[in-house]
DNA sequence: CACTAGTACTTTATCTGTTACAGTACTCGA
DNA sequence: TCGAGTACTGTAACAGATAAAGTACTAGTG
């Protein structure tokens, strides 16, 4: 779950959050790689760090991202020459993949509008909140 | 999944609108019956009109809408008392529900911003997109 | 009367992104 | 030697969304 270590609006429900997010790590991946190759526990440093570190996907979420990635073309993989420490595995992202990542982004901020939209259906509401004529 | 006809953009991939509007779907049907009682298929249209029919919630992920909004005790549900057509039944949000609704809304600002923050980050790219430095 | 479309509600099986958890491997400091 | 951190991988379970199938009622048309 998305964890934000200092909002207490969002710990209400760690679950409810990871909703609210789903569907985006992808994208947020792209994102970070149309910056320039980077590899996959980077990627995990540069999101939290992006966020204030409020926030942070978990590794098992951003590995699985990377190989839908991977198998969708949107990015490429190669094994760092480290002579010390861990193997990286670096990722670079791919022009299919900066394609979606635009395209990504253009959805993103339709379905901004619509939730915006939807959910200040509840702000209308006048105080009381019921019209008459209704049944008890 | 939702459907928005006459949205090129989204249509290039429904499924991948439906995860971006995961988990708001609660949270909407609260909007709704903050503006007053409404049954279920009246919900489904108000939703509907709110995006100018460019978007829609299944009926299937509405009524499991209403069964976990009952569940928790955010809504009440009663049953009209029609004579004539289908029956209906009617939902009334509960006062927890309108403090669920609120709480809601503002985790979704917070993770709007996070979003935006996120997906931002490939705007900051420089032209070509790579760092020196990396292997090919 | 029969049929279709629309209105209205319900249930089940399937899908899939997320992730807890377990695992592997390497380095550094106590 | 041990623990913590860095770094990567895989599996099973979870839960919201929904396709599909079902029930029931009305109005309009042939």
């Amino acid at each position: 779950m998305p964890e934000i270590p200092d909002s207490d609006t969002f710990l209400a429900s760690d679950a409810f959050a990871a909703d609210l997010l789903r569907g985006h790590t992808d994208t947020i991946v792209l994102a970070v790689l149309s910056q320039g190759e980077s590899y996959g526990f980077e990627i995990f440093k540069t999101i939290r760090d992006a966020t204030g570190g409020a926030y942070e996907i978990k590794e098992a979420t951003l590995y699985a991202s990377y190989r839908r990635l991977l198998k969708d073309g949107l990015v490429e993989a190669y094994w760092g020459d480290e002579t010390q420490g861990g193997r990286r595995k670096y990722y670079r992202i791919t022009d299919a993949g900066r394609a979606v990542y635009h395209d990504n982004v253009s959805a993103w901020e339709i379905t901004r509008g619509l939730i915006d939209t939807l959910l200040e259906l509840g702000k209308a509401a006048r105080p009381g909140g019921t019209r008459p004529g209704r049944r008890p």
